[in-house]
DNA sequence: CACCAGGCAAGTA
DNA sequence: TACTTGCATGGT
């Protein structure tokens, strides 16, 4: 006998699926694209973070060597089409360092670490918050945790499934104690809830043919 | 013109 | 602890 939490959740995803079909995420060739591409949509639309992505491709210097090697001025330059570009820019270079530092610049060699703390060693780097952690833990080291966003926030709060305030840990765990841990359904219900958002749940809300009017409790504004 | 985007850290009270 | 502000480009 599952939960009600866990039926409702169920219902959700397959919605989503059924009327959107499988996202395919994280949009990256590798997963060193995937890690500079969490940090480099932070508050960021995603189109403007595949420009600064294609610069750094097309100078060859998308990879840690690449990054590492490139000043700070100048890797700001080459991502300032991603927006917060001199902050982006040391962020980047944190995370370069803390692969550099903890696993001897060795990037297999961190995308393999099984222990738990890899989640703390992330938030421990400066620009590193629970969502840029959890995205590269899912999507680049293929860890079944639940990412959330701004999206999720706002889905969920306005089909009542959650009264706030509520924390970043507490709607992960919302997720994560009801459904299997599972990589790959995490993977596709993020990318899901991302592309809700999107399309249909935007600070101007266009709910008219959001998939998730079925999914019942849909309060008319808000 | 205003508003927003797949956040985060640092400052203030 | 609980707000507030800076960061910045590009699209609607």
């Amino acid at each position: 006998m599952q939960s009600a939490t866990t039926q409702r959740l169920t219902e959700m995803y397959h919605l989503l699926l059924t009327h959107f079909g499988p996202q395919n995420w994280w949009p990256g060739d590798t997963e060193f694209e995937m890690m500079v591409g969490a940090v480099l949509t932070q508050n960021t639309n995603w189109k403007n973070v595949e420009k600064a992505l294609e610069n750094l491709k097309k100078c060859d210097l998308l990879s840690l060597e690449g990054i590492r090697s490139l000043p700070d001025h100048k890797l700001a330059e080459a991502i300032r089409p991603a927006g917060y570009f001199n902050i982006k820019a040391k962020r980047l270079k944190n995370l370069i360092n803390f692969i550099v530092d903890r696993y001897d610049a060795d990037l297999p060699l961190f995308l393999e670490d099984g222990t738990e703390t890899l989640r703390e060693g992330l938030l421990s780097v400066k620009g590193v918050g629970p969502e840029t952690a959890d995205s590269i833990l899912l999507y680049a080291v293929g860890r079944p945790i639940f990412v959330i966003d701004a999206y999720t926030y706002r889905i969920l709060r306005r089909h009542g499934e959650i009264d706030e305030p509520v924390t970043y840990d507490e709607l992960q765990a919302l997720f994560m104690d009801h459904l299997p841990e599972d990589p790959d359904l995490f993977n596709e219900f993020h990318a899901l809830i991302v592309r809700t958002g999107k399309e249909y749940c935007r600070k101007k809300p266009i709910c008219n043919q959001c998939p998730l009017n079925q999914w019942g409790r849909v309060p008319p504004n808000s």
